[in-house]
DNA sequence: AGCACGCCGACT
DNA sequence: GTCGGCGTGCTC
């Protein structure tokens, strides 16, 4: 008799294991792993959905409880996806149903229907729901508004506002449900008076891009491609500098791809900051691709989700969420600006984009291209000790050479009395570039900078009730934000601790820097472009388009402005105060500043006109921005990797932050120790003594509260990861009850709050 | 998570 | 006596 083992999607710790089921009769010959499954759970056998693990062969069949029918009639998950699941789960230490769900889109709900024979089926109503639009009945077709809306009752407000949006081409029914509130009633009212009729929208994904010509490769880039063709190596590294034609290589890459056959994958830090890449793509193949992020509607996800799992679609190009897409068979793994955070994930499953992908790959048999200008150290020591193959474009493909750097001592200012956040050198070089009609890129790491509110009676600093951080003053709204818990306060008149009348308020970095600007360059138009003034969707792009069409001569901003874009007319990059990351309390800020101060450097002269970098620093002799302005990678990852070595740091060692978070502050940190000596206790009984030295006691995090929840939390630093990882999992296993506060395993996370 | 069981204090 | 608050433990 069939016995399955199944996950059942409740996400919990305790819940995080399959749970045998009898296979009914009917079922035996239909079910596999990978298939979702109604099953009855608990002790009310309420109906959930869950995912078929393992079936097995079994005899005691008596206590189990049945299998009440299949959601889909095939597996949803392959055998890959479910290892996937299993090595995100001991991994990461997340849920196996997490990783699950994050392959399948959509939700879902369980119905029962009633047959005639007495018999209950349990079926599933899926969420998703067709693209709608709506367009007039051919016998309204030529008519204008007016006339339209003329023939309904005056009173039928909505209806009109309706059939004005279908005017206005804005047909899809999604979009009429996000401008108009209860829409339902007047819909079905218009569609029964026959001047309206839906009809199901055709994706115009594939629509008309023009096909483009293949550029001519460089000899380098020959050479590259001709070394991956022949090379049977699993893992790549592209270290090429900004403009060295490192996308025309990935895309002859995925023309391999395709051309066996088989299925691409094209990963970007951040979709919207990535036009100009994906409209190189779709120029390139006369193919229809898909486009992953996490942002797109749920219709649009499951069919693309459909058209990707039968093959249709052989080109994703996303974010990180789009490494759980269903391609079934993988010729190529392509990780643009390998770099970037945005690479690791910060919620369940908190994985580490790139080992999953090179986990992938290897499951596929796909080849893993990772590229950068300014590769994260980690990648590069992978490469150097053999994991990766490496290349290297160290050329820019218009013959230009990088622009020179020079780096200004703020310390020299100061002394001779210039108190400005600009050099004289940099304020002549803008002077310069502007009267030669060129453009301007400043670039100002703020993170807090000049912008809390403080007392200067007495000096103090206002700060947010709910979290221990102090509260950010935003000008335009003329209010105090918290960026943690976002909640957000009116400015104070008086100071609340001494009722001094002398609160300060400064804008934030960006925005004071702007006024200051303007001030110093009267007749130039500045762009600023930050977290505050790019909140909608298309701010960031909209903004990058007017730059360059050149009608702004300053674009001052934050990390936004150093992703690859290009800007032929811009010939000065100047770095306000390059020393606002170098001094964070992170081992990675060495590599972090280094990574944004090429990056944005890599922003001028790529046009015609040579260009140059200014880097303003009070620390002028700090080796990251030697380096920096040198354009030396090499020479800064050989020092760099120095330090990590003498430190035990990545990627000698490996993090493990284990977090607890609550309501009560001693709750929560008798629960980190009473980890702690859980920990000690397992370690133990492993006989190993050394471990527990990998392992921090319990402390207090930086950020003492956020949103009313106090933190504490243990951190290990070990070489012996997967000893770790089985430890933790064996505790959170068993401790059932003993820990109440809420509690977080981040693997190699991104930021140590 | 979600639910039932059971132990204890408060209250008609 | 009994109602209900919440701590505890289990789900095939």
């Amino acid at each position: 008799m069939k016995i399955a083992q199944v996950y059942i999607n409740q996400l919990n710790i305790n819940t995080d294991r399959p749970f045998d089921y009898f296979v009914p009769e009917k079922l035996e010959n239909e079910i596999m792993p990978g298939m979702r499954v109604i099953v009855p759970f608990g002790i009310n056998n309420k109906k959930i959905d869950g995912l078929i693990y393992k079936i097995t062969e079994g005899n005691n069949t008596e206590k189990l409880k049945k299998i009440l029918g299949t959601i889909d009639g095939f597996p949803t998950l392959d055998w890959r996806q479910l290892e996937i699941c299993e090595w995100l789960q001991f991994n990461y230490h997340s849920f196996f149903m997490d990783a699950a769900n994050s392959y399948y889109p959509g939700t879902i709900s369980i119905k029962t229907r009633r047959h005639k024979s007495g018999e209950t089926e349990y079926y599933v109503n899926s969420k998703a729901k067709e693209d709608i639009s709506y367009r007039f009945t051919e016998k309204f077709q030529e008519m204008d508004f007016e006339k339209l809306s003329d023939l309904l009752k005056s009173n039928a407000i909505i209806q009109k506002r309706i059939l004005r949006l279908i005017f206005e081409k804005k047909q899809k029914h999604e979009w009429i449900k996000s401008e108009i509130n209860n829409c339902n009633t007047a819909l079905k009212a218009l569609i029964k008076a026959n001047i309206i009729e839906p009809y199901k929208s055709e994706n115009d994904r594939s629509s008309n891009f023009n096909l483009s010509e293949k550029p001519a490769l460089t000899i380098i880039q020959k050479k590259i491609l001709e070394e991956y063709e022949k090379s049977d190596h699993k893992g790549y590294l592209i270290h090429g500098v900004t403009g060295s034609g490192k996308t025309e290589v990935y895309l002859r890459m995925m023309e391999a791809s395709l051309k066996t056959g088989k299925s691409c994958l094209y990963l970007v830090p951040e979709i919207s900051l990535t036009p100009q890449t994906i409209n190189r793509i779709r120029e390139r193949f006369d193919e229809e691709i898909a486009v992953i992020h996490s942002k797109i509607t749920e219709s649009d996800r499951i069919r693309q989700y459909r058209d990707i799992e039968n093959r249709k679609i052989k080109i994703i190009i996303g974010a990180r969420s789009a490494i759980f897409s269903p391609f079934k068979n993988l010729g190529v793994i392509i990780i643009d600006e390998e770099h970037e955070n945005t690479y690791k994930s910060g919620n369940r499953p908190r994985f580490d984009t790139i080992t999953l992908a090179g986990k992938i790959a290897e499951l596929h048999g796909a080849k893993l291209v990772l590229g950068s200008a300014t590769p994260s150290i980690a990648t590069y020591y992978n490469a150097i000790m053999g994991k990766y193959k490496l290349f290297k474009m160290p050329d820019r493909i218009n013959g230009q050479s990088m622009p020179p750097s020079t780096i200004v001592d703020m310390r020299e200012e100061l002394k001779n009395g210039n108190r400005s956040f600009l050099s004289k050198r940099l304020y002549d070089s803008i002077k310069r570039r502007l009267e030669e009609k060129e453009q301007v890129i400043l670039f100002l790491n703020k993170r807090g900078y000049f912008s809390f509110v403080f007392c200067r009676e007495c000096g103090h600093v206002i700060k947010c009730n709910k979290c221990d951080v102090a509260m950010t003053y935003h000008g335009k709204s003329n209010k105090m934000e918290c960026h943690y818990c976002k909640s957000s306060k009116p400015v104070a008149e008086f100071c609340p601790n001494c009722n001094s009348k002398k609160i300060k308020y400064s804008g934030s970095g960006t925005e004071r820097i702007q006024s200051m600007l303007a001030k110093y360059f009267p007749e130039s138009k500045i762009l600023r472009m930050d977290t505050d003034t790019m909140r909608k969707k298309d701010d960031v792009q909209n903004a990058l388009t007017s730059f360059s069409k050149g009608e702004a001569d300053i674009l001052l901003g934050t990390q936004m402005i150093t992703k690859g874009f290009d800007f032929e007319n811009v010939t000065l990059v100047g770095v306000l105060l390059a020393d606002l990351t170098l001094n964070f309390p992170d081992f990675r800020a060495s590599e972090r500043t280094f990574q944004l101060i090429t990056q944005v450097s890599g922003r001028a002269g790529r046009g015609e006109r040579q260009g140059e970098i200014v880097i303003q620093t009070y620390d002028p002799e700090h080796y990251v921005l030697e380096f920096a302005s040198r354009h030396d990678y090499e020479g800064f990852y050989e020092k760099e990797i120095k330090y990590r070595k003498i430190g035990d740091y990545p990627p000698f060692t490996q993090l493990l932050y284990v977090g607890f978070s609550g309501n009560q502050r001693d709750a929560v940190k008798k629960d980190c120790e009473t980890y702690y000596k859980m920990l000690e206790e397992e370690i133990k009984d492993l006989g190993d003594q050394d471990m527990m030295n990998q392992v921090y006691p319990p402390a207090q995090s930086n950020i003492t509260r956020i949103n009313n929840k106090y933190r504490y939390y243990i951190l290990i630093k070990t070489n012996e990861i997967k000893t770790f990882n089985k430890v933790i999992s064996k505790i959170n296993r068993s401790r059932t009850n003993k820990i109440k506060s809420n509690m977080v395993v981040d693997v190699n996370p991104n930021i140590i709050y």
